[in-house]
DNA sequence: CGCCGTTTTTACGCCTTCTTAACGCGTCCC
DNA sequence: GGGACGCGTTAAGAAGGCGTAAAAACGGCG
């Protein structure tokens, strides 16, 4: 009961890796870019990252930063490139193991028994951390002096995306559209709503938070 | 400081990774055969493991099974031989990595540190138990005040799914997609159901449970 | 062919969450 | 100074999610 995260763009490829990994007994959760496969990679629950490096819309570099930022996830990296460099980055990077093309499907099949087997099960715990608050990505949890603090999905959306980015401004449309979708991207109403509610839950004085701040006409900054 | 157990035959390569190694600040442990490699793993303290599958002495596969009887250390092989088969073989025999001669010395850094990297965390644990009930995963069994509790397929694969994952929110599109199959991701309807009849069956007061956690909108969740 | 355990439907009442509205405060710009 | 605008806060109705029980459909096995 592995399930396996297939990033790649070739859809021929994405499609024969996709039957022969399940004719395995792998669970595949495939994805042809690397934004997706983030999503993908936050609402499965996976075992193994299998990550083509030629990707079209970011640097495969990146999407393993991304993944790095939070879980500890195997990363089998495939690779067109035998150059040294490339290997050195990607492993260097965060990546548990490179293939270079071509490969045998038996290789690949090793590398994942392999890079599961190691894995086991996966009680690295990515923390977010405050003065005030804890968020705990992997296991979507929020804890307060100790205490767990409820999130509805809303709340946990927008949490994600500001506790994910921290430091960093993150503009109202933005959020907007990635909770609420594009449609909803005029509504800031439905934001402040939300902001209030999650200051009340997690700042010490919600009139004066410190975690998440608001930039005025610009949008919302999470603050460590 | 990390120490690495180097097993080659060839005198020359041992003596180069030896020095190179050093100079980047490894502490290195040489060793010309198979032999003396299982005896030095045993009286060092080893966190890495080189080895070149060429050995005067033993099969390098052999050498890989007598690690791996009593350490889950990380095993880097070597070898000239390109061949698929070969690669399959030592990675089911234990091997985590596997490098095929030629490679670049920056190559093997970027490895090694990979492999060092992930070590930190891994052991596998069959038995959960909980204040109320106990689940064996590996044979499949609940008990609960000393007593086996029978489950049916479908209960088991649930509480199964759950408790793989304590502590961590699995959404109910995951529970569905993984227990029913992909077609059912919409029917929450089913896991109501279930988690009714896991709580009648496990929790002490099924109307308030402590363990089998509902996550309304988010998914639901195993406490420990 | 009929029994029995399991799964799937169905129905209903309760509860959480989302959405919307209203109002007060502060700030910026004219 | 005044108006417009953006923001924070609260409350309440609407909508949908959840728990529970029980009946119907299914499937394996004798």
């Amino acid at each position: 009961m592995t399930t396996v995260l297939i990033v790649d763009d070739e859809p021929q490829i994405l499609r024969a890796l996709q039957i022969n990994l399940h004719a395995h007994g792998y669970t595949v959760v495939p994805s042809p870019n690397g934004k997706a496969a983030l999503l993908a990679a936050q609402t499965h629950a996976i075992d193994v990252v299998v990550l083509d490096l030629g990707l079209p819309d970011m640097d495969g570099l990146e999407v393993i930063a991304g993944l790095r930022g939070w879980t500890d996830v195997p990363i089998i990296v495939l690779s067109a490139r035998h150059g040294s460099h490339d290997k050195v980055e990607a492993l260097d990077a965060g990546a548990d193991d490179y293939v270079t093309k071509p490969f045998g499907l038996d290789e690949l099949l090793a590398r994942l028994r392999a890079a599961s087997r190691r894995a086991g099960t996966n009680t690295a715990e990515p923390l977010v951390e405050t003065a005030e608050f804890t968020v705990d990505l992997a296991n979507k949890r929020v804890t307060r002096a100790g205490e767990p603090v409820r999130m509805t999905p809303t709340e946990w959306s927008v949490l994600e995306l500001l506790v994910r980015n921290p430091g960093r401004l993150v503009s109202q449309q933005q959020i907007l559209t990635e909770v609420w979708g594009p449609a909803y991207a005029k509504e800031a109403h439905y934001l402040r709503v939300y902001m209030a509610q999650l200051r009340r839950k997690l700042e010490r004085d919600p009139a004066n938070p410190v975690h998440l701040l608001t930039e005025a006409g610009m949008g919302y900054r999470f603050a460590q």
